[in-house]
DNA sequence: CTCATGGGTTACCGAAGGGTAACCGATGTC
DNA sequence: GACATCGGTTACCCTTCGGTAACCCATGAG
């Protein structure tokens, strides 16, 4: 695992990398700044030569994985017909992210992070802007208040669907897990509007 | 803070009670068997005559809590008329012991302990137990696969609703949010079903 | 009054781990 | 071929924290 000397940007880039699995598989406390140099092929200081502490390479590696989430919703619903397609292909673009790299996924959503504050914020605005992208993809008519609860439920309902795979690292068709989601979730949505149409 | 003595089963009733509300405020991590033990008002031995460590301790309050959920959610849906009812109650139960006790509901679900795989398969167990509790619920006719993903989906709809209150210490009515929640999961699951009734 | 019981404390150990000071050596440049 | 640059290493410090050994004192029984 020696690793050829590389360019500073090429080993930052490397350290994310290297980061996102031991992280993910461990968690924020689980995982010791040796245990990530190791892994990189690398001493200890060479981290601290790209990133000022633990925290601030976890902030740097939550930062990257959930603008790249968020980014691919956002790409995905866009140009979509209609409401029904457009919370489709929401659901399909975050199945697809985490049948891609799950480590991703365990990492903002797997839960080390969520409960100390100092992270608990930048996943909540994570978690938020999911929702809100949502809620505004949701043509439907409700109250303001309803209609964030709704979407933050939408968006844990494709958190929890998804940890049933993750968790035992058994494979899924993200395509077919969208299409019963979305199927549910868009029926709901009409049930809850107030026109009920 | 300081406290008379008390008998070995109080304390440790005691020390229960104290331990989720720390263990809730800064997760498993960033609370120490020190802050524990002042929050108790007595020393860290003392925590030692009762759990033999701090992953034990953890572990029966995670057991406690779990099991309480999961018996509120029981009682609350039984004798209920139809799916429909079961279905909301069922959320009830669930957003008023959020709303009672939202330390609680970090405790298990703020995330702390999801990712330490000690524990992880923990909060798995209470998460799939509540997931079957509530696929057993479902009475719609659909493949089990499909089932069990849109149980844990469910389990996680609930739990994406209520993290918006707590992470925010918003109040809320957890019975309108119940009517809110169920009649989005039960139109739904009605639109999921292979006969489509 | 004496003494065993048992809840509680003080003071400590040892390991783990974040973070750093000082040094090293390959590389391309003049 | 000397030298500055810069990626990298060794060795260390220091704090935190889980866990424990040894001791202490209020209490009620006889």
């Amino acid at each position: 695992m020696s690793s050829p000397r590389l360019s500073a940007d090429a080993r930052r880039q490397q350290i994310l990398d290297v980061a996102i699995d031991e992280f993910g598989r461990s968690g924020y406390f689980g995982t010791s700044m040796n245990d990530i140099a190791e892994a990189a092929g690398v001493t200890k200081p060479v981290l601290y030569q790209h990133f000022d502490s633990k925290a601030d390479l976890y902030r740097a590696l939550l930062d990257e994985v959930g603008t790249r989430l968020l980014e691919k919703i956002a790409k995905a619903t866009t140009d979509a017909a209609d409401g029904r397609e457009r919370t489709e292909r929401g659901f399909g673009a975050y199945f697809r992210w985490v049948a891609e790299d799950n480590q991703e996924f365990t990492l903002l959503f797997g839960g080390s992070a969520r409960q100390e504050g100092e992270f608990a914020a930048q996943i909540r605005r994570i978690n938020d802007a999911a929702a809100v992208a949502i809620a505004g993809l949701i043509d439907v008519d409700l109250d303001p208040a309803h209609r964030a609860t709704i979407a933050h439920g939408l968006v844990g309902l494709a958190e929890g669907a998804s940890r049933r795979f993750v968790g035992t690292g058994e494979t899924f068709d993200p395509d077919e897990i969208a299409r019963v989601v979305s199927q549910l979730a868009w029926a709901g949505l009409r049930a809850v509007d107030r026109n009920g149409r």
